[in-house]
DNA sequence: ATCTGTGAAGCACTTCACAGCG
DNA sequence: CGCTGTGAAGTGCTTCACAGAT
């Protein structure tokens, strides 16, 4: 069956809430609870997992260590990812410094940069390459996501090249557009295409005040 | 007339293309060619534009100048955007010391924390404000925007007290599906949740080899 | 009584296809 | 002849509403 991209986006929430419950000791969740702490209909919570399977009990709800197996198992959490970083600049190294991948099972295993200052740099057990030497390294020793924090004009370039070595999946952190081919995904991060959204609701209010809120 | 959210989540994306575009001197596009830039199809923007006017030529294209000025003030990019972080940790810092947000009219003019021993430190130029006084300090001085950028149990927390502040928009970089009341607009900037869904696509496949892709 | 799983209905977004202008 | 702007058709996602399990 053809799973719809937008259900397989919103799995990872649902994991992580689970994961929280169940942290918190809980055993067994309603689909309506779920929602309620995640801001999603209880039907879409259940329409989205019976494409899944079928994990809930009628009249009771969800067993919150089981689903939130399941959840892994099908997201693929249950393995360990390895990830290379092309760029070492200031974003670059705040991205070798954020703690939040390897608990999660995603782990930064090479660091490229084209600038020969910051070639043989040691920086959180990692020693930055020549970004030349990236497709020798990658194909004896292939990671399965690029994390691209390159200038704009470089992008492009980098992303061939590290779909070319093998990786399948890009986390772009540079401020274009970028086009791959079928079977390779990529996602964007990109606070100021969010800020620039968010201004189009805002432009015509005035600033509120706390006042103007009651 | 009701404009679709995604419409207005894809504008920025036009804008910048077009910017870059007008840096190199082009004057007319087609919708055929920025779609190509964008991997977009040239229907979608042509019918993303119609609905705030009719920008373009027939046998021609658009005008890049003109219609860069058009996203701008449908956008409200024309304008300038006040906006306080809330949390200077490690990812805070990092946000605090990020260029992206200036050139785009967006700057950061409070920072706060709870941690005694970050209060009154000076990063950037500002001074780090003991989240305590927000409230105090918002009232006076407004911000459009909120950063929150603080650990996931006390987010909601933070969020609900910018809001009480007037804060219309929030971008948030901590790991919680955050509830807000209506016209109360909130992205969240997740590169875990991003991997997370990128990997259900990726856990079948071994991991691809440059020789693989052949 | 409660809550799941799911066809069917409804809604929202995308793409088509072409009239009409330059 | 090229390209926009746009109703209409098509597609994909969400919500409804209820049969059925506990």
């Amino acid at each position: 069956m053809e799973i719809p991209p937008v259900v397989i986006d919103r799995l990872p929430s649902y994991a992580r809430a689970l994961s929280k419950l169940e942290q918190g000791g809980r055993e067994v969740v309603s689909s309506q609870e779920l929602g309620t702490c995640l801001g999603v209909t209880p039907a879409q919570i259940r329409k989205d997992l019976s494409y899944f399977g079928r994990f809930g009990k009628q009249g009771r709800g969800y067993n919150v260590r089981k689903l939130l197996d399941e959840l892994w198992r099908i997201l693929g959490l249950d393995k360990q990812w390895r990830m290379a970083l092309v760029g070492v600049g200031k974003l670059g190294r705040a991205i070798l410094g954020y703690e939040g991948f390897t608990p999660q099972g995603f782990r930064i295993v090479e660091a490229f940069d084209a600038n020969p200052k910051r070639i043989g740099e040691r920086i959180n057990n990692l020693t930055v390459r020549d970004v030349d030497d990236l497709e020798r390294v990658l194909s004896k020793n292939p990671v399965d996501v690029g994390i691209v924090a390159v200038p704009a004009d470089i992008a492009q370039d980098v992303i061939d090249a590290l779909i070319k070595c093998g990786v399948r999946a890009i986390l772009n952190y540079a401020p274009i557009a970028a086009r791959v081919p079928p079977g390779i995904h990529i996602k964007r991060i990109e606070p100021v295409l969010a800020l620039q959204s968010m201004t189009y609701y805002m432009k015509n209010a005035g600033r509120a005040t706390a006042s103007a809120r009651g």
